[in-house]
DNA sequence: CTTGCGGTTTAGACTCATTCTAACTCTTTA
DNA sequence: TAAAGAGTTAGAATGAGTCTAAACCGCAAG
């Protein structure tokens, strides 16, 4: 339930962030943990909850400025929904979202080169985009949630 | 400056909405007049002030009102981006959004059918998507900043 | 040591888009 | 004319996120 970060993790939370400019401290690894153990892309009140459990002094305001060093840093991203609350992912991966309407589970989906490129092919000139958000909404049929990825 | 409909889009928003099991009502009329003359994908309290100018009365609920009635009988479509306020457009073709980042500015970007079913594509067994979001982020060279679009 | 400094964390106040509530109005039906 | 029902209204309430000012911490200079 609780975990830590191992040391191949550690480092990459070390490097990416004195990459930024920013300090590796006990509350950025323990937040950095949660986000690890479960990919479910929880929001802010989830992370702190569950980060909680092993540091139970932090604060809101530290996950919400752990999470803002981490995506400064190219660690997580953000997932939104209309106006929903933040979500976040390690994935840093190419990615489409699937949000399940039954559930509003936030599922990955790989987006391969190709679709990328036709994507951007469709963007008149004199428009450049580094960015490319795609999400779909819609039901999934599968019988077991196992991963939220 | 200030406009009302014409009788061809009174037409189309009275059938629309009774489509819906909605009547048409003068505030109704106003809002989604601001909506077509200019189709800047306004947030609502920029359409709350638009509309203010020709009917002074109106109250911002009603503004939230009436739009999310648009929404639902499938006259107009939310935009939104991150947590900032939600958008909306008249322009119901399948389309991406491009928001530029230095202006904030919203355009939109026609989405071929074959760009539709190549993202359809990538969806796995199981998954059944109706809605599809697409939106750029990035920056614009055009030289006139004409259409919004 | 111990002092000072910059970055980090903290609690709580604050903001602001949106939603809710309850009263009021208007139109239609009885 | 009354009753019912939809729509509108102002203002209160909500809630995610941001801001602020104080406390804290690790570390380098004295």
């Amino acid at each position: 339930m609780i975990q830590s970060l191992n040391e191949h993790n550690r480092e990459d939370l070390q490097e990416a962030l004195s990459k930024g400019g920013q300090k590796l401290t006990p509350q950025r690894e323990v937040v950095f943990a949660v986000l690890l153990a479960q990919r479910d892309h929880p929001t802010v009140d989830e992370v702190f909850n569950r980060a909680r459990e092993s540091m139970p002094g932090l604060s809101l305001a530290t996950v919400y400025n752990c999470l803002e060093t981490f995506v400064n840093c190219g660690l997580i991203r953000q997932v939104n929904h209309e106006r929903e609350s933040t979500r976040y992912c390690p994935n840093l991966s190419p990615h489409a979202h699937f949000r399940d309407q039954a559930t509003g589970r936030v599922h990955d989906i790989e987006l391969p080169p190709e679709v990328i490129k036709s994507l951007r092919s469709i963007l008149p000139a004199g428009f450049d985009s580094e960015i490319i958000e795609v999400s779909f909404l819609g039901r999934t049929k599968a019988k077991d949630p196992l991963s939220s990825n």
